[in-house]
RNA sequence: GGUGCCAUAGCUCAGUUGGUAGAGCAAUGGACUGAAAAUCCAUGUGUCCCUGGUUCGAUUCCAGGUGGCACCA
């Protein structure tokens, strides 16, 4: 029988973890959730993890999986998520796989190259090297050591130049030669299941989540992570804001008002990718049985 | 009821000594292979409140109207 990972997405706020829940329990399956933030143990409120009981009546993987301190990449998040799923299909038909970082989802679904992970060291020592420097020494970096992906790449973008540089550096390659642009072969089948509402619903409730949020004490949350602000993965939304008020940079109704709009800014950016992707088949949040009826015949083809 | 001030982008406002307009914020589109909730790029036509007058030409000046605010009764 062929084996499927049901792949539930759409922008923040619309309600995914409630449907995969749902749509999980139909199934008598398990949740692997592809949210680079919901990973971390520390934080909780900020990243809206399902409350106890969803995560006590279904299981799900990779939330709280891991330390705030801990190393993480969209390279490990396809590792990982292989894993479970060879041990869910070991006794279930169907997974699924629902949230909203996109190139976490691409990573499972269509493969990220086989790229070694860059010394960390190496990066410390670039990222010095540009603040002193500027931007343009990366351009002439790259360009040296490898000038056909300093050709397409984006020459403004500081991140995507010192990822090649250290690339380069580690594995004494042009970052291009590792670049395969070829999507990996999967022993199971993907549908993808988006869904959407109003713009102008969805923005109301983004902003009234963080209200939520704020209410349930993502304050305090913030508070106690207060001092390691430094690591990548508290440059989070929800954080980074309130980092800025305990700073004294702004009050603390800027800081909501920022939450508020950054998280809109994300919705728009996540709904900017998922627009590319033909295979996603789109539907509103409330229409839970349209979406078992489509996975059933999607299901039942495949069989 | 009287007097004064205001009416311009979704919001707050600037401006045009009369030649049909621009900032901030918001919003929108896009890029994307180990930091991705990250990072980067791009986008400003709006009856300049309405009607009439003056003028070659009015959003700008004048009159009236409408709405808002303030003060006086």
């Amino acid at each position: 029988m062929n084996k499927t990972l049901i792949v539930l997405l759409g922008p923040t706020g619309i309600g995914k973890s409630d449907l995969a829940s749902k749509i999980a329990q139909y199934y008598q399956t398990e949740i692997i959730s592809s949210d680079s933030r919901q990973i971390y143990r520390e934080l909780s409120i900020g990243t809206a993890v399902p409350p106890f009981e969803d995560l006590k009546k279904v299981k799900h993987h990779l939330v709280h999986s891991h330390s705030i301190h801990d190393y993480y990449s969209a390279s490990r998040f396809e590792q990982d998520s292989l894993k479970i799923l060879e041990s869910i299909f070991d006794t279930k038909d169907v997974a699924i796989m629902t949230g909203g970082s996109m190139l976490y989802i691409d990573a499972v679904c269509k493969g990220i190259d086989d790229i070694p992970d860059a010394d960390p060291k190496l990066r410390a020592e670039l990222i010095e090297e540009y603040e002193e420097k500027g931007i343009e020494h990366l351009r002439m970096q790259l360009k040296g050591l490898d000038p056909a992906y300093y050709d397409q790449v984006d020459k403004k973008n500081h991140m995507r130049l010192l990822h090649a540089i250290e690339i380069c550096l580690t594995t004494g390659k042009p970052y291009s030669s590792l670049r395969t642009q070829t999507a990996k072969e999967r022993p199971f089948s993907i549908l993808k299941i988006g869904i959407n509402r109003d713009r102008a619903e969805l923005y109301q409730r983004i902003n009234h989540r963080v209200d939520i949020m704020i209410q349930q004490g993502l304050e305090e949350e913030a508070r106690q992570v207060y001092e390691l602000r430094h690591l990548n993965s508290l440059n989070t939304v929800g954080y980074k804001e309130l980092f800025a008020f305990f700073d004294g940079e702004i009050d603390r109704d800027k800081a909501i008002e920022l939450i508020k709009r950054n998280t809109r800014h994300y919705a728009r950016k996540q709904l900017t990718w998922f627009r590319k992707d033909k295979n996603i088949t789109w539907f509103k949040p409330e229409n839970e049985k349209e979406i078992i009826n489509f996975t059933n015949q999607e299901l039942e083809v495949k069989i």
